[in-house]
DNA sequence: AGGAATTTGTGCGTATGTATC
DNA sequence: AGATACATACGCACAAATTCC
């Protein structure tokens, strides 16, 4: 019996298309050969390769254009679902930056929804700026199977980054439930809002490619600078 | 010089198939004849309707499973970006209502943005329950251009039929901004928060499959007991 | 301007794998 | 275990859009 756990051929190539573009291997704008001529250097049909590029036209880090050619659009965040979720200011505009507070391995607290497989997940606190306005404050739980240990020193910026090269994990599938809420006693003075004080709420359950429920968050913003923006198509 | 105005066939034989289900002629959870067969019907190939039968999957009005066959599934909002975006009670479930409060055509105030074309408006008034329970109170800015008049008795409870059967459009875009609000002061007494009270606040642009911005809508829900909710693919 | 070459889009057929019944 | 049905993969022919000479 010779079972294949391999994922299909489509998909591969696919994610190693994906991974080309990430690595900068593949600059944006740049045109890809012609169909036959990768699928003969990558060892595929056509028919599959088409398949995968449909793929990464969905994910919109393809544009293929009849008679043309097909050229790779290499935004920072196309991405990520995080494109579609976001943050942004009233008055718009503002490069979104992170601070972190603390980062610990903890037991999942009772009050934290299903999620990942481990009894463990790490909490990583954050204050979120904007243009370099506080803008929020952010819990953000990763499922403790994702990783042995976390080092802030290795947290970038973006964590959506930091899951991507470090521990090759990337969102495909996000689920947001947004009400109001309270000030954590925790956010610090930098950020403007009082503890307790109403504010904007934002829970977040995120999926990896692996089909996993990885990471689990809670983001309090400042309802009167930040709105949480949703694009759908 | 012989021009084909045709849209390719696995298109046409997706929109026969959504016609088909909209019509009410394949009913929901009704399993297809497998593959073979609906092509041999249909006279086409069956890579050509497998790829029709992906693009009714993507629209979430089919659920494919191999080795057992193809499912209608006909949710009333399947085929709108309104199935992703929308209203839920914090303890799950709720059959969503909506009464109309009031209907009018105005000139469009200078605080909406801009959408449309058109110097006029229709304003929708309505009161959103979920299970009965009253949710929110909602305004709805229909672009003037879309009709002529717009009769109270026309609209039915989902304002997406009403444009979809009446006025031929559906909305292929949205555009959420969520964030804190205050009860408007035309809020009638059943809904329970009290005018000028917290609660939370959603602001939508929408755009209809002719690319049109349309609508313009906002929401205020009671943040008690309903949340917003997103899911993203 | 126009035609040839290039490149992706569409459509068909077939063989084999894998999940379900 | 066998039959059924969808999933994957390959290859080919022609259409349509673009590009280049």
């Amino acid at each position: 019996m010779t079972e294949n756990h391999a994922l299909p051929l489509y998909v591969q190539t696919a994610e190693r298309l994906i991974r080309e573009i990430n690595a900068g291997r593949l600059l944006d704008g740049e045109r890809l050969p012609p169909e036959r001529d990768m699928a003969q250097d990558l060892g595929i049909s056509v028919g599959t390769l088409r398949k995968a590029l449909a793929d990464l036209t969905d994910k919109g880090m393809l544009d293929r254009v009849q008679g043309s050619g097909n050229y790779v659009r290499h935004s920072p965040d196309a991405t990520s679902v995080y494109a579609f979720f976001r943050l942004e200011l009233v008055d718009g505009g503002g490069l979104p930056t992170a601070t972190i507070l603390s980062v610990d391995r903890l037991e999942k607290p009772n009050d934290l929804p299903d999620f990942g497989a481990s009894r463990y997940g790490f909490r990583i606190r954050r204050l979120r700026r904007l243009g370099g306005v506080p803008a929020a404050v952010e819990e953000i739980w990763l499922d403790g199977a994702a990783k042995d240990q976390l080092i802030t020193e290795d947290l970038s910026e973006s964590l959506y980054l930091y899951y991507r090269d470090q521990l090759g994990l990337w969102i495909t599938r996000a689920e947001d439930s947004v009400g109001v809420g309270h000030v954590p006693d925790w956010a610090p003075e930098a950020f403007p809002a009082v503890p307790g004080s109403v504010c904007g709420y934002v829970e977040r359950l995120s999926w990896a490619q692996t089909g996993d429920n990885i990471e689990y968050s809670r983001t309090w913003f400042d309802s009167d600078k930040v709105r949480h923006i949703t694009r759908m198509k």
